[in-house]
DNA sequence: CTTGTTTTTGAGTATACGCTCTATTTTGAG
DNA sequence: CTCAAAATAGAGCGTATACTCAAAAACAAG
């Protein structure tokens, strides 16, 4: 554990430097030696900080996940199109978190069973405050809401795969078009 | 290059290897002594018949991305529900080949540009393809089928997702549900 | 059967990777 | 200033992996 400053430091360098090569190599190259090269520390200190390689990378993929969650403090008022807007904006705003926090729910999450939860949690409780949103602008039945914000979410996921595949692709002006075209 | 029956027959097993072990345990656990001991192959035979495991692993998700498609020679007959349940049946018929494409589309697997490239323009023409299905079927305009075919198969891309983030997930009954809520 | 080609074998090579360990330097509380 | 704890350096280990190569065997056309 890391107690006094230098340590700390070099910590945040290590995650840095992980987090960046996660979304610019993606998890195979994100080799022990090039998150050192990049943190410029060598495998004595990285060892003294972390138990493992595999510890650093689950570090940095629990934030990338916790960071999809819009300001949770406006639970309960927010519109539709806030939260659509607020999607769009955390995928093409972080792009580098929102390639970790995808590749991970595909790739298996490392067979890391805890983080796989931890995704899915997330993602039931994005659509759950979807429902309640178009539940307060549309008056419908909840269970007919919630179907509708699950479609809505799966939708921006969909688009989201297809911005990361082609940067070129207007995904805001989709999102709106998906929204319309409810 | 195999000339001979010999040569075709083991090329033929080298490749059932490789598709078994890729849908079985992915990417990372199809290495080349899996794919060897599987097929019943030395490694020389296999280097004289493949450049590189690499060329077999691409091989195999070649063929499984067109086998997306539901008969090729259909085109321009098919309705749009066959279309839907043919994503649908390959997403839940070959998970971890659904996982590779979609991990090939969030470029956390193999570094292939070429891959990439045709992941895209397969994700294009099955758009084209849903666009043409539903012009047919609902006699919009062009641009406005095709925006629905965007918007169609981005949802189908995002339950693809949550499926494969929680098996329970009734892919098929939401996939319904998409079509119908158009 | 003969002969050139294809196919197979499997020991061996090169390399990349995660990680350990000991020695050395730096840090900061008393 | 002292000194125990924290932090760093970096050579080196073990292992897994993709791949090579020379020699032997199987093959098929004449």
């Amino acid at each position: 554990m890391a107690r006094y400053l230098p340590g700390l430091q070099t910590r945040d360098r290590i995650l840095e430097s992980t987090r960046w090569l996660l979304a610019r190599v993606g998890l195979d190259g994100t080799t022990l030696a090039a998150i050192l090269d990049r943190a410029k520390v060598r495998s004595g200190s990285f060892y003294n900080l972390f138990d493992s390689k595999d510890e650093a990378i689950l570090t940095v993929i629990r934030e990338a996940i916790n960071a999809v969650d819009p300001h949770p403090d406006g639970v309960g008022k927010d519109t539709v199109e806030e939260l659509v807007d607020a999607y769009v904006e955390f995928i093409t705003g972080q792009p580098t978190l929102a390639k970790i926090y995808l590749q991970t729910a595909v790739g298996g999450a490392m067979n890391d069973e805890a983080l796989a939860h931890r995704v899915i949690s997330h993602h039931e409780a994005r659509v759950s405050r979807l429902a309640d949103a178009i539940r307060r602008q549309t008056r419908t039945s909840k269970a007919k809401s919630q179907l509708e914000a699950e479609l809505l979410l799966a939708g921006l996921t969909g688009l989201a795969f297809h911005w990361l595949l082609d940067p070129d692709f207007d995904i805001a002006a989709r999102a709106r078009d998906l929204m319309a075209s409810r």
